[in-house]
DNA sequence: ATTCATTTTGCAAGTCATTTGCATTTACAT
DNA sequence: ATGTAAATGCAAATGACTTGCAAAATGAAT
């Protein structure tokens, strides 16, 4: 009775193995809620697994990925980061000075877009809403 | 009186030399709007000015959109797209099928998001909106 | 517990877009 | 025509990510 996470369940049902590394990237997940560089990742585990390699890191984010189990955002140019995949979808709010991420739930498909989407017959799959700028604390200097 | 555009005064003014492959480069998103990748770039000045550098493009991107001629967009994880930047500002639709990007002006920062950043007292400098999916054409399988 | 097919890993090397250092060339003000 | 700052071409470097492959680990079947 190990205290299996419904994601460990999930991997075994689609045959793939329970390894240290995959386990100890899942709880990195669900133990730090945020949104991660495969770098930070990388690190992170590193410090448990130091034997783990980053190319370990990226099979497993991508798989992953491809279960739904995490997201992959591409918030910054070049480098990708992970999160969690809860139910529903939310947007980011990105502060430039110190990074941080924040989660807002409004989404302008619900609202505005879809109706313009129909008019021009197109079939939206999935979309981007990200907001760029200063936190309270940057902002004041 | 040659037919120099405002960007090429824009570009005296901030003391930069007129060269040809800077003059190429403006005259072709002049000539033919629509967002461009650097290889893209590359190849269509390449045909004018076959000794043009890879990197002669990249440093003429950066200077271009540092001084708000063009606007570099991160639409695809891994390669930046480039286009003139327009007064106004608008959002893409993106055909994952084609790839053909479509231009859209509704903002969700006009109509939603503004308040909800005054509440968390969020200095917003720009924004990403970008939806994904499949056009008329490609979705009729 | 042992066996064994299959999956996964570590490692090293390879991509690919983009950047950088530097010697040479070019633009353009004088 | 000259001088100087800016720009270019070239080659090498970067950095995120990917891939091939032999060795190791998993877990189902004995
Ligand atoms: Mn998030
Ligand atoms: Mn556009
Ligand atoms: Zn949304
Ligand atoms: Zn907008």
């Amino acid at each position: 009775m190990s205290n299996t996470s419904w994601i460990e369940n999930k991997l075994k049902e689609n045959g793939c193995k329970l390894t240290e590394q995959r386990r100890l990237i899942i709880k990195f997940f669900e133990a730090e809620p945020g949104h991660y560089t495969a770098q930070e990742v990388f690190e992170k585990v590193k410090g448990i697994c130091s034997k783990i390699n980053f190319s370990t890191i990226y099979r497993n984010l991508e798989l992953l990925c491809n279960m739904g189990i995490i997201k992959k955002l591409d918030i910054e140019s070049g480098i990708s980061h992970y999160e969690l995949n809860k139910p529903g979808h939310h947007h980011h709010v990105v502060c430039k000075g110190c990074g941080d991420m924040k989660e807002i739930d409004i989404c302008p498909c619900e609202t505005i877009a879809n109706k313009e989407l129909k008019a021009m017959g197109f079939q939206a799959t999935e979309h981007k809403f990200e907001i760029y700028g200063y936190c309270r604390n940057c902002s004041k200097k």
